[in-house]
DNA sequence: TATGAATGAGACTTCATTCAT
DNA sequence: GATGAATGAAGTCTCATTCAT
């Protein structure tokens, strides 16, 4: 049932899950105790639900904005792409907001908003490993993880600011991704070329 | 009582706020529920207690680390002094992780939370400012505003992360702060110019 | 609808009254709850329905085995034939081990099965009678009763014992009733000897 | 809480174990819910604890009377001695003639009974073992069972006579029962004779 | 007539808080 | 001041029963 999962998540995000009880749920969905216990087991199966909706949802607005060719596109367009995609969803999606804004609320939501990251941070621990960096595999995947969870942050951030300045904080976060991992990703093949430029001007 | 409040903590950083019970605080503390109830009025007067006491230590640690000379000495080593000490309270302090994790379930201590971090960032700020930074306002303070913001957000991660994989991305940060806040603050060739000027008039 | 008793006899055996629920009783008799109710008004009338069904089986056997010759039969015969039946209808009919197992759930059928061992005991009486026990009349009550009520706690406990079990508890039950009512229905050639030897010592 | 138990057994008694709340075990042992859940870890803890009380009485009872000369006494003495002392705790002891009453009332009272009657059966056994009894041991322990489980039945059933016709019943059982263990226990040794007298006549 | 989703009273159990000792 | 047994409100979940389809 949409209506009970939509008002468990309101719920869960304004009180917490375990202030939350079934019977608020019940009430705020219009239904009884009974019939929420017709779809899910349990309480804790509705958070699950809830998670796993949003958490599918980013998912694939990840991947629409990456793209077929995150191969071989320029690393820049693609973090550009992904992070215009994040915010005009971020901005449209009350529900996700609300998410974003409370999955430290609970450690149940922090966990699946950590599992969303953790995902995030995959596929883009990917995207450096298709250009060759030079990293371990513990500073790749710290890399990205602090890609992910700075942006993060900061979308949760600007929820609480004005929009000039939650602008100008999105284009500061765009300038530190891309100085942070211009020295990753530039050239990675053109390694020698690179050196060469930046030591004979 | 100083065994109540570690034992408080402990708990409430393994099990999270709700599933500790105070019995479980008053064994852990070797102490009666009792006498726990002669200190605290009740389960949250303890959550606030450990709230109020690790805001109160941040906020001196940020201080003591900054130092006197946070208008001269050179800005890599104010970073690099205050993330440390950071770094260090937090893998120290067991009673900061539950507050980390249990971040919004007071509304008093979020808006306490958040009013840290903003201080951090008008600091942040005025270091900016001091070193002459060639950015509007609204710049200036995105770009502290995002530094403490993903300073905070690794802290919070980390929480979640084993040793090594929080070390990693420890590092990955002070690298990343390093390359965005370089072109801003270091301006090696210009350097000479600038203490000119400042000195001059 | 006779499948739904079966249903309801086979899972009020296996889980008790209590522990079965509307549902189970409906899938297994492949309809749904709502059929149900449309034969019984709740579902204790499905227990008390199986148990007005059995009582009536019950006495129906004893009549048709004691048999129209009663009076003229050998008594080995007669106890053997009813003895026989019970335990065939016993075996054989899940449902009545249902009332057994849950004999005293119902106040009506409490009663009515008490009524039914006192019909009982009073054929049996009725038997002796016919033979010219010598027996007071409180005594040849007393004998009946006990008979009776040996063989109906035979009978539940049977219920729980496995088939080979049941088969030798069931056996000594015979020799017991056997020896018990000799002396008082044996009297055809040791009529006399029996005398002698009571008045001899 | 030894008024818990009391209330506990009153209830399951009066009511059956399903239909008793954990409430009203509470207001009858004027406590609270709370309290019982101090003492025991869930409802069916009490039920437990009831039957294992029963059982440890009437299990003392039968060791007393039977006493240490089990191996050597006349049979009939033990037998008559135990069945005495059966009938008088029984008199005497309201509690147990209620269980004795019920226990047919719920699967677990149910168990709890057989469970004691299983525990007489067993020594009803020894007691047949060590006179040398010609039977297999399926045969004795279905008299053995059968023995207890018709004494069991009268007991039971004498709580609804008036005293005369429960007088008269437990006479019945007595004859009856030396007449069944009669041809078991006597002459043992004596074997030869035994037989020889049945066949020569 | 058959269905089975919906209902909600009520069961068991937990645990923050109190208070007599 | 310390203790911890007692309290009972409140939470989660079950299930007999109803009723619209």
């Amino acid at each position: 049932m949409e209506r009970i999962l939509d008002a468990a998540a309101d719920l869960f995000v304004s009180s917490g899950y375990d202030a939350t009880t079934t019977d608020q749920i019940a009430t705020k969905a219009e239904t009884s105790v009974g019939s929420i216990y017709q779809f899910f087991p349990n309480k804790r199966a509705m958070f699950d639900a809830i998670a796993a909706r949003h958490l599918a949802d980013a998912s694939e607005i990840f991947e629409a904005f990456v793209g077929v060719d995150w191969r071989t596109a320029p690393w820049r367009a693609l973090l550009s792409r992904t992070l215009e995609a994040y915010a005009s969803y971020h901005r449209q999606n009350q529900g996700f907001r609300a998410i974003l804004l409370n999955w430290k609320l609970s450690p149940e939501f922090l966990e699946a908003g950590e599992m969303l990251n953790h995902e995030f941070a995959r596929r883009a621990e990917a995207i450096f490993e298709a250009r060759g960096v030079k990293l371990t595999h513990a500073e790749r995947s710290a890399a990205a993880t602090l890609a992910v969870e700075a942006t993060s942050a900061v979308l949760i951030r600007s929820v609480r600011l004005d929009d000039a300045a939650a602008a100008a904080l999105f284009e500061q976060l765009k300038i530190m991704l891309d100085r942070f991992l211009s020295p990753y990703l530039d050239s990675p093949s053109l390694d020698a070329k690179k050196k060469t430029k930046k030591t004979s001007p």
